[in-house]
RNA sequence: GCCCAUAUAGCUCAGUCGGUAGAGCACUUCCUUGGUAAGGAAGAGGUCACCGGUUCGAUUCCGGUUAUGGGCUCCA
């Protein structure tokens, strides 16, 4: 005789057992028409579920995010259904819920077309208005792993055997379809209305590259159409803002086939660079870093020493020159080590800061090139800092209110934090670590930052702090990081003398902030979707003539500003204006100082924003008081 | 690196069931001198990514290469 304690407090009693859907149709019919599955003490059960003691219970529809998922799941089986049914050779393995949809990946003799594609969508569309119930039950482990077997499906098997032999094993069956799963499912594939095949991709069979390939297939699903319409819509505006479609169209960069994952930055996108780095400079040289420049390509014994050759040299560019063998760099710090090593230093040089934008060429793998995200030749913000275990807390801090000032100024206002402690493999004592691990933590603590562990994470040389930034979109950008090495100091002969007059090896952080410039652009191109601040528009502000009569008056206030030092450029074509305020626009230039007869006679300028705001007709200098302001304030707008 | 797809004018894209190509925008010239998101006309522009094969003939079909896109793996 179950009591049954609902969320809002109420209670209801039962004579007997009762399903879940049986207590949804007590509380009203609409309830239970709409109920996916529900919640009992916390555990996700489906609407079959008998419910025998008393329980909390809650039930889940499409409206709450635990339903969107079960919707999401239920559908990743619909789509294996359909698979089956038009290739029924196609082995299926796993089909989880990932964000803004699911995904399965099946086994079959040929990858799948975008033609199969559109038929299996058909196909699904048929299963789900075909109003098929959803079963669960349940069957021990080595009988499920045996009917599995039976029917062909050797990687479920293989999954079910990974399970302990103990465990029961809950099954999920539509019409003829069987599948195995923790569940819970929507009980009838009626509730699976909003969905779409999105692509096909191949995917290693658990995760790793020496296994077979495997078909995936993502989809999207939704509870109703009109959601599916807009997360479509959504991805049609995210694509509006990718970078490389701006940066063509802002005239930023480019690639070619010759430099691939290599950027050609243009003159508007090396503006863009130059203010970043012109900024991060000034605040480097304020915070009591030195900057500094070492060569590009060093002798691969250096890199031997360091211990990057013996990890990475695949992924190094090499060269040779008079039976010498050299390596382009992939990472600073080995250079930053031999700066610090000329001259003795003494405990009282540190904390030593050095910082380089620092040029480094990474081979990486063809497949993973992408756009500015991801380059074979970049440039990292990087710094080094050599300092005593003592000092690292309060290094650590330092160098977090930097970085939450540049975000800042960056305009992100979202920081997402981890610290990554000691993983199995490293060098260094216990001690050593225990230390390092809670300068950090208390640097964090002391900001009352929030914060996630992720044990076993960092790196083998040190833990490290990792800094993402959250986009306008709501995508994360992991940039800034801060990592301790116990391990390069000593490997490359870095000492200094201690207050006793012993010698001691430094301990080093690692720390970037921007990360890769390269990325950090592309980034902020798509955070801003183009339209850059102010202060750093690669053009603030264009001056159009009206007619030709006006077009010497323009030419003087485009130069009158120039002078000032602002990035300031005149069009002077034989255009109509409404063009030219398109051209402009589309550019995303902040400012567009119309100048017609009137301005002249008054020295003027009208000006329109970017956005189509009349800003007013306003004195020249008056313009550029409005303008410095922003840039000072680095306004976004 | 692996799987799939794609590669045609500066850009966005048509097209050719095998007979060496077309639009819009951009560009050049001319007309127009126009007050807040596209004024008009004419012109020029392509080894159809690259290499090879099949064929009387390949941009088209086939194979390879390179790059790009979407994933997977990787990212000191």
């Amino acid at each position: 005789m179950p009591v049954i304690t609902l969320p809002d407090g109420s209670q209801r009693h039962f004579e007997q057992p009762v399903t879940v859907r049986q207590v949804a149709e007590s509380i009203g019919a609409g309830l239970a028409k709409a109920a996916l599955a529900a919640k009992v003490d916390g555990h996700e059960v489906d609407t079959s579920h008998l419910i025998e003691s008393d329980i909390a219970l809650s039930i889940i529809t499409a409206r709450d995010a635990d339903g969107l998922e079960v919707i999401r799941h239920s559908t990743a089986h619909l789509l294996a259904q359909a698979v089956k049914q038009l290739f029924p050779t196609a082995q299926v393995t796993i089909g989880p819920v990932i964000e803004d949809g699911f995904y399965y990946d099946f086994s079959y003799e040929r990858p799948f077309t975008p033609d199969d594609l559109e038929r299996i969508e058909r196909k699904m569309e048929e299963l789900a208005s075909s109003n098929q119930d959803v079963t669960r039950s349940v069957m021990p482990r080595d009988d499920a792993a045996a009917y599995f077997r039976s029917i062909g499906e050797r990687y479920k098997a293989e999954i079910i055997e990974s399970i302990p032999a103990n465990e029961d094993i809950s099954l999920y069956s539509q019409g003829e379809f069987t599948d195995l799963c923790r569940g819970p499912h929507v009980p009838n594939t009626g509730h699976l209305r909003a969905f779409k095949l999105m692509k096909i991709a191949g995917a290693y069979w658990r995760g790793d590259s020496r296994n077979e390939m495997l078909q995936r297939i993502y989809g999207t699903a939704w509870p109703e159409p009109k959601a599916l319409a807009a997360y479509l819509k959504r991805l049609e505006e995210a694509e509006k803002r990718d970078h490389r479609r701006l940066g063509r169209q802002l005239d930023l960069f480019h690639f070619q086939e010759e430099a691939p994952g290599m950027v050609f930055w243009h003159p508007r996108g090396w503006t863009v660079w130059q203010q970043i780095e012109r900024y991060m400079r000034d605040l480097l040289s304020h915070k009591g870093y030195q900057e500094v420049r070492c060569p590009l390509i060093l002798d691969a014994n250096l890199w031997r020493k360091s211990g990057h050759w013996e990890n990475f040299h695949e992924n190094m560019f090499t060269t040779e020159s008079e039976s010498r063998e050299y390596a382009v760099k992939p990472m600073n710090c080995p250079g930053h080590v031999q700066i610090y090593n000329q001259g003795i230093k003494s405990y009282r040089d540190l904390p030593l800061r050095l910082a380089e934008f620092g040029s480094c060429h990474r081979n990486e793998p063809s497949g993973a090139l992408h756009g500015l995200m991801r380059v074979r030749a970049f440039t990292q913000d990087d710094g080094h800092i050599f300092c005593m275990e003592e000092q690292i807390q309060d290094e650590v801090s330092q160098f977090i209110d930097l970085l939450q000032g540049v975000y800042r100024d960056f305009g992100f206002d979202e920081l997402q934090i981890k610290l990554s402690t000691r993983p199995a493999k490293r060098v260094g004592s216990d001690e050593t670590w225990d230390k390092a691990e809670a300068s950090l933590k208390m640097a964090l603590d002391g900001k009352n930052l929030e914060w996630d562990l992720q044990p076993g994470e960092g790196a083998f040389y040190g833990p490290k702090i990792e800094f993402s930034l959250r986009d306008s979109i709501g995508r994360v950008w992991q940039c800034g990081t801060i990592q301790l090495d116990f391990s390069m100091p000593d490997r490359l002969g870095a000492e200094f003398v201690a207050d006793d007059n012993s010698r001691r090896t430094p301990v080093m952080l690692h720390r970037a902030i921007l990360g890769s410039m390269e990325r950090f652009i592309g980034i902020l191109i798509e955070h801003f979707s183009g339209y850059l601040p102010v202060w750093l528009a690669p053009c603030q502000a264009v001056v159009a003539n009206i007619s030709e009569r006006q077009a010497a008056y323009a030419a003087e206030v485009a130069e009158m500003l120039k002078n000032q030092g602002f990035r300031v450029e005149s069009d002077l074509r034989n255009e109509k204006i409404g063009l030219k305020i398109r051209d402009h626009t589309l550019q995303r230039t902040p400012y567009l100082l119309v100048v017609g007869d009137r301005e002249v006679e008054l020295r003027t300028v009208a000006v329109r924003s970017r956005r189509g705001d009349d800003i007013g007709v306003l004195p020249i200098d008056e313009f550029a008081q409005l303008l410095s302001k922003e840039i000072v304030a680095r306004t976004i707008n």
